[in-house]
Order: C-alpha cells, then sequence, then structure tokens
DNA sequence: ATCTAATCAGCGGTAAATAT
DNA sequence: ATATTTACCGCTGATTAGAT
C-alpha cells in the first residue's frame, strides 16, 4: 500500500546549484591521479582523518582545493570500504589456503603416526612375547598400551568437498613451498597468544648448498611443538 | 513509517532533458519494493537477460514502466556483479569455518598419536633394556626388531652442519612464533620444485622426558632429511 | 555493443556526543 | 530525559574504463 513513489524521474537539468562534483552534464568527475595520489597517502598515515584534518588537508594541498569537504568525507569513507572488502576477501582467501595445506600435512603426518604406532606395538609385542619366554622376566607392565584404539580419524575427516579443494590448494602449497621464505600474519580465530599455529618454509643457502626447511607448529599454552624439517 | 520519500530537493529547472537516465535532480531514486521485486523474480530465472528480453519485461510489467531501459540493464549488472561479490565472500567464510575445526580435530588427534608413540616407545625401550640385561636371548633376531626405521633415521641424519641450521633456523622461528600464522613470499632465485613432500615423526624419551621429532619433507632419492622438534 | 570491475555518490539507519 | 547534531556504515543506483 501506499508507497507511490511519486514522480520518479523526470529529466531534469544540473539546476547548478550546489552540486559542484557534477559536472553540467550531470556526469560524473573522477578525480585526477594527482588527487587521488594526494588523498592515498594521507589515508596511508590516517585512514579515518577528522574534519579537522580534512580541512587542514584541502588548506595545505592546491590539488584538492576544487573538492568540497563533504567529498573529501566521501571519499575517505569509500576508500575505508573498499579496503576492508578487498582485504578480507584477500585474507579469507590466503588463511583458506594456509588451513587446507595445513589439514593435509595434519593427515598425513596422523597417517604416518598410525603406521608407526602399528609397528611399535608390533615390536611391543614380540619383545614382550621374548621376555615371558624368559623365566628371569617378571614384570608386565605393558597391557595398556596395546590396548589402545586407533581407527577414529578416517571416518571423521572427510567431507569430500573440502578433500577436494585440500588436495587442489595442496599442489599450490607445494609449489610454494620450494624457495620461499616466511612472514607472519594473523590468523581469524587465533588470539596472539596461545592457540595459532602455522606453517613455514625457510629456504637458505649456506656453503654453496642449498638447504630448506619445513616446519609447522602450534602454540597451545602448555606445549610448544615445533616441527622442523632441514634437508639439503 | 510508510517510506515517505518525499524528494526534497531543490527546484529543479527541467529544462536539460538531457539523458533521461539521469537521476532527475541529481538525486538518487531508489527502485520500491515492488519493482525490486519484479525484478529479482526474473533474475531468478534469468540473471542475464538480453536487451530484448528487457524490453519486453518492461512492456509486460506495469509496475517497471516507468524504469527506462538501461536502467534496467544496469540494474542487472549491478546485481550479478553483488551477488558475485557476496557469494564469494560467504562461501570462503563457511569453507574457513569447515576448515578451522577440522583442523582442529587433526591437532587432537595428532597430539594423541604422538603421546602414544612415546609412550610406546618408552616402553620399547624399557623391554629393550629388560633383554640386554637378561642374557637368556639365544636368538639373534631380537636386534633386527630394536633396529626399527624410526630409530635408523635419527641416528643416520646429523650431519653437524644442518643441525646448527636447524636450530638456527628454528630460533628464528620461535622468535616469531607468538599467536601468527604464516604468509608466502616468494624467494628470488629459487624457483618452485616439484619436490614431493612427506611426513615423517620420530618420538624418543630419555628418563621420563619425551621429546619428539616430526618432520615433513619427504625427498628426492638423494636427499636427505633431519628434523628437529621440541616438545615438553 | 555488452559485460565486468572499480568507483562515485545518495539515502536510511544507527550510535555517540551535545544541546535544550 | 529528550531532541538535535554529527559522523559512520551498509546498501544501492549510476558512471567510467577496460576486456571480450
Amino acid at each position: 500500500m501506499a508507497m507511490q513513489v511519486a514522480p520518479v524521474h523526470r529529466e531534469s537539468s544540473s539546476s547548478g546549484s550546489i552540486t559542484k562534483h557534477l559536472t553540467d552534464n550531470g556526469k560524473y568527475v573522477r578525480y585526477t591521479a594527482e588527487q587521488v595520489e594526494a588523498l592515498e597517502r594521507v589515508y596511508a598515515e590516517c585512514p579515518k582523518p577528522s574534519s579537522l584534518r580534512r580541512q587542514q588537508l584541502i588548506r595545505e594541498c592546491p590539488i584538492l582545493a576544487d573538492i568540497e569537504p563533504k567529498q573529501i568525507k566521501v571519499w575517505f569513507q569509500n576508500r575505508r570500504c573498499r579496503e576492508k572488502q578487498r582485504k578480507e576477501s584477500s585474507r579469507l582467501q590466503i588463511v583458506n589456503r594456509k588451513l587446507t595445506a595445513m589439514n593435509k600435512l595434519l593427515m598425513e603426518e596422523n597417517d604416518r603416526l598410525q603406521k608407526q604406532v602399528s609397528q611399535l606395538v608390533c615390536e611391543n609385542g614380540f619383545m614382550q612375547q621374548q621376555l615371558q619366554t624368559a623365566p628371569t622376566a617378571t614384570d608386565a607392565r605393558c597391557e595398556s598400551v596395546v590396548a589402545t584404539p586407533q581407527h577414529s580419524l578416517r571416518d571423521a575427516n572427510n567431507p569430500a568437498g573440502l578433500l577436494s579443494i585440500a588436495e587442489e590448494t595442496l599442489s599450490e602449497f607445494l609449489s610454494k613451498a620450494t624457495g620461499t621464505a616466511v612472514e607472519w600474519v594473523q590468523m581469524p580465530g587465533m588470539k596472539p597468544g596461545p592457540d595459532s599455529i602455522g606453517i613455514f618454509s625457510i629456504s637458505q643457502s649456506c656453503s654453496g648448498v642449498a638447504a630448506r626447511a619445513c616446519g609447522l607448529v602450534s602454540l597451545e599454552p602448555n606445549k610448544v611443538s615445533t616441527l622442523i624439517s632441514v634437508n639439503n
């Protein structure tokens, strides 16, 4: 009901009143490269300048003389918005790639650990048998180990869709993991301090031989587990 | 409430009759709910209607009568663009959450397995000691069992040079590893290589304290790998 | 010529500070 | 306490530039 949004468009000219930012034709005016550059320079130091700072900016910068204060304000607003959107998207992509690669690595390591566990259990059983055949061995404290269950991982983590993503991005990870250095970035749900995890790869050449180190870390309150691998 | 879209603008000299698609007074006119709804209905079936289809749309839909063809076109363009952006962002967030959850599970599983390995190795060493002190062992095969792959791996790869590199790298790494994740930076002069990366882990217990070493990077035939791990 | 991506700008809603 | 001001943000229509 109602709505009746009244007169829609009728053509009308600029009515040359205040709207200086529109040309007589009503077209937009893109800011010149110099203007944008000047604005960006200020933005780099201060993305959210006060109205005082903006006025001062107009005064001290002749290039911006023909831009109205309000437009300066709007420009900064839009600039913040754009950066937020772009950064968010980019950040999410990077983080996702990292998480995917890390998941893959963790799954492989888990697989490796499982195999090792079974082998150790096997050896354990063998030696236990050896000790039993020898009458001198009197102690028996090895049962609890063999009884540990060992298979929950496989079924639990196989969302097929994610796997395909994981595999795809892993290859990218592998391609990047050679000949790269590391730089730290903040992970999303993880506050600085405990709980953060990361992968790294460092390449460096020492005495003519190129050495590469890859690693994975997790920092939690009580344990710092770090894995580093070096090879040449 | 009732919207009350009363345009507040100044008079419009209304002369120009310039391009009609101009917002009348240079003012901003949002389409009504019905109009948007109608457009959305069409968009649901066909997000990219031809110009013919758009003209036909205007004819058959009286609500859109006062919207010009060009505006219809623009509406669909913006509609596509923004849906794309939103969908991407949403998808990334969802994937991110799932990956994070999966990651946590994997880390827990990993930790559990590593503890188990530590315990098994500990018991293994204990029994091995028992067997050595007991001279009753008649067969020589027990040593082959003790010389498990992971054990030999640890002994075999300790070229001091690599160790120093690894330690140095580790300290540098730990100094940065405070609640952060890593970002890849391309290093000049080093091409991404097709080296395959694998994972292995070694656990070793000495006097009650379990030290764990895990490594990734399975290498090409001739390469060696050494790993260092700190776990307390 | 149309599409996509980026950009400019207007409007409504909201929160915080200030004025009445 | 209520009303006004101010700035900010999200959304949206419109424009431009570049690619197809």
